[in-house]
DNA sequence: CGGGACTTTGACTTCGTTCAACCATAGTGG
DNA sequence: CCACTATGGTTGAACGAAGTCAAAGTCCCG
Protein backbone atom coordinates (compact mmCIF):
# COMPACT_ATOMS: atom_id res chain seq x y z
CA UNK A 1 0.00 0.00 0.00
CA UNK A 2 2.71 2.50 -1.07
CA UNK A 3 -0.16 4.19 -3.19
CA UNK A 4 -2.04 6.86 -2.02
CA UNK A 5 -5.34 5.97 -1.46
CA UNK A 6 -7.14 8.08 -3.75
CA UNK A 7 -4.63 7.38 -6.28
CA UNK A 8 -6.38 3.88 -5.97
CA UNK A 9 -9.67 5.08 -6.38
CA UNK A 10 -8.86 6.82 -9.33
CA UNK A 11 -7.32 4.02 -10.81
CA UNK A 12 -10.29 1.21 -10.33
CA UNK A 13 -12.70 4.12 -11.99
CA UNK A 14 -10.12 5.14 -15.01
CA UNK A 15 -10.52 1.19 -15.43
CA UNK A 16 -14.29 1.82 -15.66
CA UNK A 17 -14.63 4.81 -17.46
CA UNK A 18 -11.81 6.58 -19.12
CA UNK A 19 -10.55 9.18 -16.74
CA UNK A 20 -8.98 12.56 -18.16
CA UNK A 21 -5.78 13.81 -16.23
CA UNK A 22 -7.85 16.14 -14.68
CA UNK A 23 -11.00 13.91 -13.22
CA UNK A 24 -8.01 12.08 -11.88
CA UNK A 25 -7.02 15.39 -10.06
CA UNK A 26 -9.86 15.95 -8.68
CA UNK A 27 -10.61 12.63 -7.66
CA UNK A 28 -7.29 12.41 -5.48
CA UNK A 29 -7.89 15.97 -4.48
CA UNK A 30 -10.48 14.55 -2.17
CA UNK A 31 -10.30 14.31 1.26
CA UNK A 32 -9.72 11.05 3.09
CA UNK A 33 -9.71 9.13 6.13
CA UNK A 34 -7.56 5.94 6.57
CA UNK A 35 -9.61 3.51 8.85
CA UNK A 36 -9.44 0.02 10.33
CA UNK A 37 -12.16 -1.55 11.47
CA UNK A 38 -12.75 -5.15 12.91
CA UNK A 39 -15.28 -7.58 12.48
CA UNK A 40 -18.28 -6.61 14.62
CA UNK A 41 -18.30 -2.63 13.68
CA UNK A 42 -19.91 -2.00 10.45
CA UNK A 43 -19.49 0.42 7.92
CA UNK A 44 -22.91 0.93 6.79
CA UNK A 45 -26.31 -0.02 9.01
CA UNK A 46 -29.50 0.04 7.07
CA UNK A 47 -32.03 2.61 8.14
CA UNK A 48 -29.20 5.34 8.65
CA UNK A 49 -27.81 8.12 6.28
CA UNK A 50 -24.86 6.90 5.36
CA UNK A 51 -22.22 10.60 5.48
CA UNK A 52 -19.23 8.56 3.86
CA UNK A 53 -18.30 6.18 1.07
CA UNK A 54 -15.35 4.06 1.94
CA UNK A 55 -12.76 2.31 -0.45
CA UNK A 56 -11.77 -0.95 0.75
CA UNK A 57 -7.88 -1.52 0.53
CA UNK A 58 -7.86 -4.43 2.43
CA UNK A 59 -9.68 -6.89 4.03
CA UNK A 60 -13.08 -8.97 3.28
CA UNK A 61 -16.24 -7.38 3.94
CA UNK A 62 -19.62 -8.31 3.06
CA UNK A 63 -23.12 -6.42 2.44
CA UNK A 64 -26.09 -8.06 4.13
CA UNK A 65 -29.69 -7.49 4.67
CA UNK A 66 -32.03 -9.08 7.89
CA UNK A 67 -35.37 -10.21 7.53
CA UNK A 68 -37.59 -9.08 10.63
CA UNK A 69 -37.03 -12.45 12.43
CA UNK A 70 -33.44 -11.92 12.11
CA UNK A 71 -32.43 -13.88 9.81
CA UNK A 72 -29.36 -12.66 7.66
CA UNK A 73 -28.99 -12.17 4.05
CA UNK A 74 -25.88 -11.56 2.38
CA UNK A 75 -26.45 -10.00 -1.34
CA UNK A 76 -22.60 -9.35 -1.75
CA UNK A 77 -19.13 -10.22 -1.22
CA UNK A 78 -16.54 -7.22 -1.40
CA UNK A 79 -12.84 -7.89 -1.97
CA UNK A 80 -9.87 -5.85 -2.02
CA UNK A 81 -10.20 -2.48 -4.58
CA UNK A 82 -14.00 -2.52 -4.08
CA UNK A 83 -15.88 0.41 -3.15
CA UNK A 84 -17.93 0.45 -0.43
CA UNK A 85 -20.97 2.48 -0.50
CA UNK A 86 -21.91 4.16 -4.00
CA UNK A 87 -24.91 2.29 -3.86
CA UNK A 88 -26.34 4.96 -1.25
CA UNK A 89 -24.49 7.86 -3.10
CA UNK A 90 -27.99 9.68 -3.96
CA UNK A 91 -30.07 7.42 -1.29
CA UNK A 92 -30.91 9.12 1.77
CA UNK A 93 -31.56 5.34 3.56
CA UNK A 94 -29.13 2.86 3.39
CA UNK A 95 -31.15 -0.58 2.58
CA UNK A 96 -28.34 -2.91 3.12
CA UNK A 97 -25.48 -3.04 5.90
CA UNK A 98 -22.09 -3.42 5.08
CA UNK A 99 -19.87 -5.31 7.35
CA UNK A 100 -15.99 -6.56 7.61
CA UNK A 101 -15.52 -10.04 7.62
CA UNK A 102 -11.86 -9.56 8.32
CA UNK A 103 -10.13 -6.74 9.68
CA UNK A 104 -10.61 -3.81 6.94
CA UNK A 105 -8.66 -0.83 5.84
CA UNK A 106 -10.77 1.42 4.29
CA UNK A 107 -10.47 5.33 3.02
CA UNK A 108 -13.22 7.08 4.27
CA UNK A 109 -14.41 10.28 1.78
CA UNK A 110 -17.05 12.39 2.38
CA UNK A 111 -20.06 11.90 0.26
CA UNK A 112 -20.66 15.32 -0.26
CA UNK A 113 -17.10 15.29 -2.20
CA UNK A 114 -17.85 12.44 -3.99
CA UNK A 115 -21.16 13.79 -4.84
CA UNK A 116 -18.97 16.77 -5.81
CA UNK A 117 -16.38 15.77 -7.94
CA UNK A 118 -19.14 12.81 -9.70
CA UNK A 119 -21.24 16.33 -10.80
CA UNK A 120 -18.55 18.11 -11.87
CA UNK A 121 -16.81 15.36 -13.89
CA UNK A 122 -19.27 13.13 -16.15
CA UNK A 123 -16.74 10.53 -16.67
CA UNK A 124 -16.60 10.06 -12.97
CA UNK A 125 -19.83 10.36 -12.77
CA UNK A 126 -20.00 7.28 -15.72
CA UNK A 127 -17.30 5.37 -13.99
CA UNK A 128 -19.92 5.41 -10.94
CA UNK A 129 -22.59 4.29 -13.11
CA UNK A 130 -20.78 1.38 -14.74
CA UNK A 131 -19.66 -0.11 -11.45
CA UNK A 132 -22.96 -0.11 -9.59
CA UNK A 133 -24.17 -1.33 -13.33
CA UNK A 134 -21.87 -4.38 -12.73
CA UNK A 135 -22.59 -4.78 -8.93
CA UNK A 136 -26.23 -4.85 -10.28
CA UNK A 137 -25.83 -7.69 -12.74
CA UNK A 138 -23.69 -9.52 -9.72
CA UNK A 139 -26.88 -9.69 -7.81
CA UNK A 140 -29.01 -10.63 -10.47
CA UNK A 141 -26.80 -13.90 -11.06
CA UNK A 142 -26.63 -14.55 -7.22
CA UNK A 143 -30.54 -14.36 -7.71
CA UNK A 144 -30.71 -16.87 -9.88
CA UNK A 145 -28.08 -18.67 -7.80
CA UNK A 146 -30.13 -18.69 -4.77
CA UNK A 147 -33.50 -19.27 -6.40
CA UNK A 148 -33.15 -21.63 -9.12
CA UNK A 149 -29.43 -23.62 -8.15
CA UNK A 150 -29.26 -27.21 -6.23
CA UNK A 151 -27.33 -26.59 -2.79
CA UNK A 152 -24.02 -27.91 -4.61
CA UNK A 153 -24.48 -25.68 -7.10
CA UNK A 154 -24.88 -22.44 -5.00
CA UNK A 155 -21.57 -23.37 -3.23
CA UNK A 156 -19.45 -24.19 -5.80
CA UNK A 157 -21.09 -21.24 -8.11
CA UNK A 158 -19.87 -18.77 -4.92
CA UNK A 159 -16.52 -20.13 -4.99
CA UNK A 160 -15.97 -19.85 -8.78
CA UNK A 161 -17.40 -16.35 -8.26
CA UNK A 162 -15.35 -15.77 -5.60
CA UNK A 163 -12.00 -17.11 -6.93
CA UNK A 164 -12.26 -15.35 -10.49
CA UNK A 165 -12.77 -12.09 -8.75
CA UNK A 166 -9.85 -12.34 -6.74
CA UNK A 167 -7.78 -13.84 -9.72
CA UNK A 168 -7.88 -10.23 -11.63
CA UNK A 169 -6.45 -7.75 -8.92
CA UNK A 170 -3.73 -11.05 -8.43
CA UNK A 171 -4.60 -12.14 -5.05
CA UNK A 172 -5.14 -15.04 -6.42
CA UNK A 173 -4.81 -17.16 -9.18
CA UNK A 174 -7.46 -19.98 -9.79
CA UNK A 175 -5.54 -22.78 -7.81
CA UNK A 176 -5.80 -21.29 -4.34
CA UNK A 177 -7.08 -18.41 -2.53
CA UNK A 178 -7.83 -17.45 1.07
CA UNK A 179 -11.86 -16.74 1.71
CA UNK A 180 -11.92 -16.08 5.61
CA UNK A 181 -15.70 -16.96 5.52
CA UNK A 182 -17.13 -19.07 8.11
CA UNK A 183 -19.73 -21.46 7.17
CA UNK A 184 -22.23 -19.58 8.77
CA UNK A 185 -21.57 -16.68 6.66
CA UNK A 186 -21.45 -19.25 3.18
CA UNK A 187 -24.98 -20.18 4.37
CA UNK A 188 -26.00 -16.69 4.55
CA UNK A 189 -24.90 -15.86 1.08
CA UNK A 190 -26.27 -18.46 -0.26
CA UNK A 191 -29.45 -19.15 1.19
CA UNK A 192 -28.28 -22.18 2.86
CA UNK A 193 -27.68 -22.96 6.83
CA UNK A 194 -24.41 -23.88 7.96
CA UNK A 195 -24.45 -27.56 8.54
CA UNK A 196 -25.56 -27.93 4.55
CA UNK A 197 -22.65 -25.93 3.57
CA UNK A 198 -20.27 -27.97 5.47
CA UNK A 199 -21.83 -30.88 3.63
CA UNK A 200 -21.40 -30.21 0.07
CA UNK A 201 -17.79 -28.32 0.72
CA UNK A 202 -17.16 -32.27 1.90
CA UNK A 203 -19.16 -33.68 -1.04
CA UNK A 204 -17.08 -30.50 -3.59
CA UNK A 205 -14.00 -32.13 -1.89
CA UNK A 206 -15.17 -35.68 -1.73
CA UNK A 207 -15.61 -35.53 -5.87
CA UNK A 208 -11.62 -33.82 -6.41
CA UNK A 209 -12.97 -30.33 -7.62
CA UNK A 210 -11.94 -28.51 -4.72
CA UNK A 211 -9.59 -29.10 -1.68
CA UNK A 212 -9.43 -26.86 1.76
CA UNK A 213 -7.30 -26.36 4.65
CA UNK A 214 -8.70 -23.80 7.24
CA UNK A 215 -9.96 -21.42 5.07
CA UNK A 216 -7.54 -21.47 1.72
CA UNK A 217 -9.03 -23.12 -1.00
CA UNK A 218 -7.68 -24.91 -3.34
CA UNK A 219 -9.21 -25.30 -6.81
CA UNK A 220 -8.22 -29.21 -7.91
CA UNK A 221 -10.35 -29.31 -10.90
CA UNK A 222 -11.54 -26.38 -12.25
CA UNK A 223 -13.57 -27.33 -15.09
CA UNK A 224 -15.16 -29.90 -13.15
CA UNK A 225 -15.93 -27.16 -10.59
CA UNK A 226 -17.74 -25.00 -13.12
CA UNK A 227 -19.67 -27.31 -14.85
CA UNK A 228 -20.98 -28.33 -11.32
CA UNK A 229 -21.45 -24.53 -10.77
CA UNK A 230 -23.34 -23.29 -14.05
CA UNK A 231 -20.27 -20.72 -14.31
CA UNK A 232 -20.20 -18.83 -17.09
CA UNK A 233 -17.84 -15.43 -15.78
CA UNK A 234 -20.29 -13.20 -18.21
CA UNK A 235 -22.16 -11.38 -16.08
CA UNK A 236 -18.85 -10.31 -13.65
CA UNK A 237 -18.38 -8.07 -17.09
CA UNK A 238 -14.36 -8.25 -16.89
CA UNK A 239 -14.04 -7.41 -20.44
CA UNK A 240 -15.75 -4.12 -19.17
CA UNK A 241 -12.98 -3.25 -17.19
CA UNK A 242 -9.49 -1.82 -19.28
CA UNK A 243 -6.33 -3.23 -17.91
CA UNK A 244 -4.52 -2.24 -15.36
CA UNK A 245 -1.56 -0.14 -16.16
CA UNK B 1 -51.36 8.53 -23.37
CA UNK B 2 -51.78 12.03 -25.42
CA UNK B 3 -48.17 13.14 -23.83
CA UNK B 4 -45.43 12.79 -26.32
CA UNK B 5 -43.70 9.38 -25.00
CA UNK B 6 -40.11 11.63 -24.41
CA UNK B 7 -41.77 14.07 -22.30
CA UNK B 8 -42.47 10.93 -19.80
CA UNK B 9 -39.19 9.78 -20.19
CA UNK B 10 -38.28 13.59 -19.10
CA UNK B 11 -40.92 13.65 -16.26
CA UNK B 12 -39.31 9.89 -14.93
CA UNK B 13 -36.12 11.27 -14.75
CA UNK B 14 -36.77 14.66 -13.23
CA UNK B 15 -38.52 13.27 -10.08
CA UNK B 16 -35.42 11.16 -9.60
CA UNK B 17 -32.91 14.23 -10.03
CA UNK B 18 -34.38 18.00 -10.44
CA UNK B 19 -33.86 18.61 -14.31
CA UNK B 20 -33.31 21.80 -15.81
CA UNK B 21 -35.33 22.72 -18.53
CA UNK B 22 -32.04 21.77 -20.94
CA UNK B 23 -32.16 18.70 -19.76
CA UNK B 24 -35.53 17.96 -20.51
CA UNK B 25 -34.94 19.62 -23.77
CA UNK B 26 -32.23 17.52 -24.78
CA UNK B 27 -34.68 14.14 -23.74
CA UNK B 28 -37.13 15.65 -25.68
CA UNK B 29 -35.14 16.20 -28.51
CA UNK B 30 -33.70 12.10 -28.78
CA UNK B 31 -35.68 10.72 -31.88
CA UNK B 32 -37.71 7.50 -30.46
CA UNK B 33 -39.66 5.03 -32.14
CA UNK B 34 -43.10 3.63 -30.56
CA UNK B 35 -43.38 -0.31 -30.86
CA UNK B 36 -45.01 -2.96 -29.43
CA UNK B 37 -44.53 -5.63 -28.76
CA UNK B 38 -46.07 -9.53 -27.70
CA UNK B 39 -45.26 -12.12 -25.17
CA UNK B 40 -42.77 -14.44 -26.79
CA UNK B 41 -40.69 -11.54 -28.52
CA UNK B 42 -37.79 -9.99 -26.44
CA UNK B 43 -36.72 -6.85 -26.33
CA UNK B 44 -33.31 -8.16 -24.64
CA UNK B 45 -31.75 -11.29 -25.40
CA UNK B 46 -29.05 -12.26 -22.65
CA UNK B 47 -25.55 -12.09 -24.32
CA UNK B 48 -26.74 -9.68 -27.06
CA UNK B 49 -25.79 -6.06 -27.36
CA UNK B 50 -28.74 -3.85 -26.85
CA UNK B 51 -28.77 -0.78 -29.58
CA UNK B 52 -31.78 0.43 -27.75
CA UNK B 53 -33.59 1.69 -24.49
CA UNK B 54 -36.99 1.14 -23.54
CA UNK B 55 -39.51 2.83 -22.08
CA UNK B 56 -42.47 1.15 -21.49
CA UNK B 57 -45.30 2.94 -21.75
CA UNK B 58 -47.97 0.17 -21.15
CA UNK B 59 -48.14 -3.41 -20.36
CA UNK B 60 -45.90 -5.67 -17.89
CA UNK B 61 -42.40 -7.27 -18.53
CA UNK B 62 -40.21 -9.29 -17.01
CA UNK B 63 -36.60 -9.17 -16.64
CA UNK B 64 -35.16 -12.73 -16.66
CA UNK B 65 -32.21 -14.96 -16.26
CA UNK B 66 -31.56 -19.02 -17.00
CA UNK B 67 -29.21 -21.58 -16.19
CA UNK B 68 -28.09 -23.61 -18.12
CA UNK B 69 -30.22 -26.81 -17.41
CA UNK B 70 -33.11 -24.31 -18.78
CA UNK B 71 -34.90 -22.81 -15.37
CA UNK B 72 -36.07 -19.38 -15.00
CA UNK B 73 -35.02 -17.03 -12.55
CA UNK B 74 -37.10 -13.77 -12.82
CA UNK B 75 -35.24 -11.01 -11.22
CA UNK B 76 -37.40 -7.75 -11.70
CA UNK B 77 -41.01 -7.19 -12.55
CA UNK B 78 -41.22 -4.11 -15.15
CA UNK B 79 -44.30 -2.13 -14.76
CA UNK B 80 -45.69 0.76 -16.76
CA UNK B 81 -43.27 3.69 -16.72
CA UNK B 82 -40.13 1.87 -16.00
CA UNK B 83 -37.00 2.22 -18.13
CA UNK B 84 -36.30 -1.09 -19.51
CA UNK B 85 -33.07 -1.33 -20.66
CA UNK B 86 -30.64 1.60 -18.57
CA UNK B 87 -28.97 -1.67 -16.77
CA UNK B 88 -26.98 -2.09 -19.98
CA UNK B 89 -26.53 1.32 -21.04
CA UNK B 90 -22.46 1.01 -20.76
CA UNK B 91 -22.38 -3.22 -20.21
CA UNK B 92 -21.53 -4.76 -23.98
CA UNK B 93 -23.34 -8.04 -23.42
CA UNK B 94 -26.92 -8.08 -22.05
CA UNK B 95 -26.48 -9.95 -18.29
CA UNK B 96 -30.25 -10.42 -18.84
CA UNK B 97 -33.23 -10.62 -20.68
CA UNK B 98 -36.14 -8.18 -21.08
CA UNK B 99 -39.71 -9.94 -22.29
CA UNK B 100 -43.38 -8.74 -22.27
CA UNK B 101 -45.54 -10.92 -20.19
CA UNK B 102 -48.85 -8.70 -21.51
CA UNK B 103 -48.78 -6.74 -25.06
CA UNK B 104 -46.49 -3.85 -23.92
CA UNK B 105 -46.28 -0.15 -25.62
CA UNK B 106 -42.59 0.63 -25.48
CA UNK B 107 -40.63 3.75 -26.75
CA UNK B 108 -37.43 2.83 -28.12
CA UNK B 109 -34.41 5.37 -28.26
CA UNK B 110 -31.28 4.49 -29.87
CA UNK B 111 -28.64 3.84 -26.97
CA UNK B 112 -25.61 6.07 -28.61
CA UNK B 113 -28.81 9.11 -28.53
CA UNK B 114 -29.15 8.29 -24.29
CA UNK B 115 -25.41 8.06 -23.99
CA UNK B 116 -25.06 11.51 -25.86
CA UNK B 117 -27.56 13.33 -23.79
CA UNK B 118 -26.33 11.28 -20.29
CA UNK B 119 -22.88 12.91 -20.81
CA UNK B 120 -23.72 15.89 -21.79
CA UNK B 121 -26.29 16.59 -19.04
CA UNK B 122 -24.61 15.61 -15.91
CA UNK B 123 -28.31 15.55 -14.22
CA UNK B 124 -29.41 12.93 -16.60
CA UNK B 125 -26.53 11.10 -15.61
CA UNK B 126 -27.48 11.36 -11.91
CA UNK B 127 -31.14 10.28 -12.85
CA UNK B 128 -30.14 7.27 -14.53
CA UNK B 129 -27.71 6.33 -11.46
CA UNK B 130 -30.35 6.96 -9.11
CA UNK B 131 -32.83 5.16 -11.12
CA UNK B 132 -30.57 2.09 -11.24
CA UNK B 133 -29.70 2.70 -8.14
CA UNK B 134 -33.37 1.75 -6.54
CA UNK B 135 -33.59 -1.24 -9.27
CA UNK B 136 -30.28 -2.76 -7.07
CA UNK B 137 -32.18 -1.95 -3.80
CA UNK B 138 -35.03 -3.90 -5.19
CA UNK B 139 -33.07 -7.00 -6.68
CA UNK B 140 -31.23 -7.37 -2.83
CA UNK B 141 -34.18 -7.64 -1.63
CA UNK B 142 -35.34 -10.03 -3.85
CA UNK B 143 -32.33 -12.02 -2.72
CA UNK B 144 -33.25 -11.76 1.01
CA UNK B 145 -37.20 -12.76 -0.36
CA UNK B 146 -35.51 -15.71 -2.03
CA UNK B 147 -32.74 -17.09 0.07
CA UNK B 148 -34.18 -16.57 3.13
CA UNK B 149 -37.89 -16.22 3.71
CA UNK B 150 -40.81 -19.26 3.34
CA UNK B 151 -42.79 -19.79 0.46
CA UNK B 152 -45.73 -18.26 1.95
CA UNK B 153 -43.71 -15.14 3.18
CA UNK B 154 -42.20 -14.73 -0.66
CA UNK B 155 -45.40 -14.70 -2.60
CA UNK B 156 -47.17 -12.22 -0.18
CA UNK B 157 -44.13 -10.14 -0.51
CA UNK B 158 -44.64 -10.10 -3.87
CA UNK B 159 -48.12 -9.12 -3.66
CA UNK B 160 -46.90 -6.54 -1.57
CA UNK B 161 -44.41 -5.05 -3.85
CA UNK B 162 -46.77 -4.72 -7.04
CA UNK B 163 -49.64 -3.38 -5.03
CA UNK B 164 -47.40 -0.59 -3.27
CA UNK B 165 -45.61 0.33 -6.80
CA UNK B 166 -48.49 0.29 -9.38
CA UNK B 167 -50.09 2.22 -6.58
CA UNK B 168 -47.85 4.81 -7.25
CA UNK B 169 -48.61 5.43 -10.66
CA UNK B 170 -52.28 5.37 -9.79
CA UNK B 171 -53.15 1.78 -11.78
CA UNK B 172 -54.06 0.69 -8.02
CA UNK B 173 -55.14 1.09 -5.11
CA UNK B 174 -54.03 -0.96 -2.56
CA UNK B 175 -57.01 -2.47 -2.77
CA UNK B 176 -57.37 -3.92 -6.44
CA UNK B 177 -54.89 -4.23 -8.84
CA UNK B 178 -54.30 -6.06 -11.82
CA UNK B 179 -51.20 -8.52 -11.98
CA UNK B 180 -51.48 -10.81 -15.32
CA UNK B 181 -48.51 -13.05 -14.45
CA UNK B 182 -49.29 -16.88 -14.53
CA UNK B 183 -48.70 -18.61 -11.30
CA UNK B 184 -45.60 -20.26 -13.26
CA UNK B 185 -44.26 -17.01 -13.85
CA UNK B 186 -44.80 -15.90 -9.84
CA UNK B 187 -42.77 -18.93 -9.36
CA UNK B 188 -39.93 -18.08 -11.11
CA UNK B 189 -39.93 -14.38 -9.31
CA UNK B 190 -39.73 -15.96 -5.97
CA UNK B 191 -37.83 -19.57 -6.37
CA UNK B 192 -40.86 -21.71 -6.19
CA UNK B 193 -42.86 -24.04 -8.47
CA UNK B 194 -46.14 -23.03 -9.54
CA UNK B 195 -47.87 -25.87 -8.27
CA UNK B 196 -46.89 -24.37 -4.42
CA UNK B 197 -47.13 -20.81 -5.37
CA UNK B 198 -51.01 -21.59 -6.13
CA UNK B 199 -50.80 -23.36 -2.93
CA UNK B 200 -49.60 -20.06 -1.07
CA UNK B 201 -52.14 -18.06 -2.63
CA UNK B 202 -54.48 -20.42 -1.62
CA UNK B 203 -53.47 -20.11 1.73
CA UNK B 204 -53.49 -16.21 2.02
CA UNK B 205 -57.15 -16.00 0.66
CA UNK B 206 -57.99 -18.86 3.01
CA UNK B 207 -56.87 -16.37 5.91
CA UNK B 208 -58.25 -13.44 4.29
CA UNK B 209 -55.82 -11.66 3.57
CA UNK B 210 -56.40 -11.37 -0.30
CA UNK B 211 -58.84 -12.04 -2.84
CA UNK B 212 -58.35 -12.95 -6.46
CA UNK B 213 -60.73 -13.17 -9.46
CA UNK B 214 -58.57 -13.90 -12.63
CA UNK B 215 -55.84 -11.82 -12.57
CA UNK B 216 -57.39 -9.22 -10.52
CA UNK B 217 -56.22 -8.82 -7.11
CA UNK B 218 -57.69 -7.37 -4.10
CA UNK B 219 -56.44 -6.47 -0.46
CA UNK B 220 -58.95 -7.11 2.08
CA UNK B 221 -55.92 -6.93 5.10
CA UNK B 222 -52.97 -4.75 3.97
CA UNK B 223 -52.04 -5.27 7.58
CA UNK B 224 -51.54 -8.83 7.87
CA UNK B 225 -50.89 -9.40 4.25
CA UNK B 226 -47.80 -6.89 4.83
CA UNK B 227 -46.96 -8.60 8.47
CA UNK B 228 -46.64 -12.24 6.91
CA UNK B 229 -44.64 -10.97 4.24
CA UNK B 230 -42.59 -8.97 6.10
CA UNK B 231 -42.47 -5.99 4.03
CA UNK B 232 -41.32 -2.78 4.59
CA UNK B 233 -41.21 -0.56 1.47
CA UNK B 234 -38.02 1.32 2.53
CA UNK B 235 -35.94 -0.67 0.04
CA UNK B 236 -38.72 1.12 -2.95
CA UNK B 237 -36.63 4.60 -1.73
CA UNK B 238 -40.38 6.22 -2.83
CA UNK B 239 -39.24 9.08 -0.75
CA UNK B 240 -36.24 9.11 -3.19
CA UNK B 241 -39.35 10.52 -5.86
CA UNK B 242 -40.12 14.07 -6.14
CA UNK B 243 -43.93 14.02 -6.52
CA UNK B 244 -45.70 14.10 -9.96
CA UNK B 245 -46.70 17.42 -10.94
C1' DC C 1 -4.14 -25.71 28.93
C1' DG C 2 -8.78 -24.16 29.04
C1' DG C 3 -12.55 -21.98 26.68
C1' DG C 4 -14.97 -20.34 22.79
C1' DA C 5 -15.86 -20.30 18.06
C1' DC C 6 -16.13 -23.06 14.17
C1' DT C 7 -16.53 -27.59 11.78
C1' DT C 8 -18.10 -32.22 11.20
C1' DT C 9 -21.27 -36.05 11.53
C1' DG C 10 -25.55 -38.57 12.30
C1' DA C 11 -30.60 -39.18 12.98
C1' DC C 12 -34.82 -37.30 12.25
C1' DT C 13 -38.22 -33.92 10.41
C1' DT C 14 -40.26 -30.80 7.26
C1' DC C 15 -41.15 -27.80 3.59
C1' DG C 16 -41.51 -27.61 -0.89
C1' DT C 17 -41.21 -30.58 -5.14
C1' DT C 18 -42.81 -33.98 -8.28
C1' DC C 19 -46.09 -36.46 -10.58
C1' DA C 20 -50.48 -36.98 -12.04
C1' DA C 21 -55.13 -36.22 -12.55
C1' DC C 22 -58.87 -33.11 -13.01
C1' DC C 23 -61.19 -28.58 -13.69
C1' DA C 24 -62.14 -23.90 -15.72
C1' DT C 25 -61.92 -20.63 -19.13
C1' DA C 26 -61.24 -18.66 -23.50
C1' DG C 27 -60.42 -18.96 -28.21
C1' DT C 28 -61.21 -21.50 -32.74
C1' DG C 29 -63.13 -23.52 -36.55
C1' DG C 30 -66.78 -26.38 -38.37
C1' DC D 1 -73.73 -22.12 -31.76
C1' DC D 2 -71.29 -25.74 -30.06
C1' DA D 3 -67.64 -29.32 -29.87
C1' DC D 4 -62.52 -29.13 -29.60
C1' DT D 5 -58.26 -27.69 -27.98
C1' DA D 6 -54.93 -25.20 -25.41
C1' DT D 7 -53.46 -22.91 -21.57
C1' DG D 8 -53.54 -22.17 -16.96
C1' DG D 9 -55.37 -23.27 -12.25
C1' DT D 10 -56.44 -26.66 -8.46
C1' DT D 11 -55.90 -30.69 -5.69
C1' DG D 12 -53.94 -34.97 -3.70
C1' DA D 13 -50.35 -38.41 -2.67
C1' DA D 14 -45.65 -39.68 -2.44
C1' DC D 15 -40.99 -38.23 -2.44
C1' DG D 16 -36.71 -35.97 -1.50
C1' DA D 17 -33.53 -32.07 -0.66
C1' DA D 18 -32.40 -29.31 2.77
C1' DG D 19 -33.41 -28.05 7.60
C1' DT D 20 -33.21 -29.05 12.58
C1' DC D 21 -31.33 -30.85 16.57
C1' DA D 22 -27.76 -32.66 19.04
C1' DA D 23 -23.31 -34.42 20.04
C1' DA D 24 -18.41 -34.73 19.02
C1' DG D 25 -14.33 -33.07 17.18
C1' DT D 26 -10.88 -29.37 15.94
C1' DC D 27 -8.50 -25.32 16.06
C1' DC D 28 -7.06 -21.04 17.73
C1' DC D 29 -6.16 -17.64 21.15
C1' DG D 30 -5.42 -15.89 25.46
Amino acid sequence: MTEQPMDVFADKLDRLARLSVDDKAAIRSMPCQLKTLLPGIPLVVERNTPQSCALLLDGLAIRSKYSSDGARQIVAIQLRGDALDLQHLYLEEADHSVEPVTPVLVAEVPRSAVRHVAEGHPNVMKAILIDNLIEASISREWLLNVGRRSARERVAHLICEVATRLSETAIADKHGFHLPMTQDQLGDATGLTPVHVNRMLRNLEAEGSISRMRHQFRIESWSRLTATADFDPAYLHRDQLRAIG
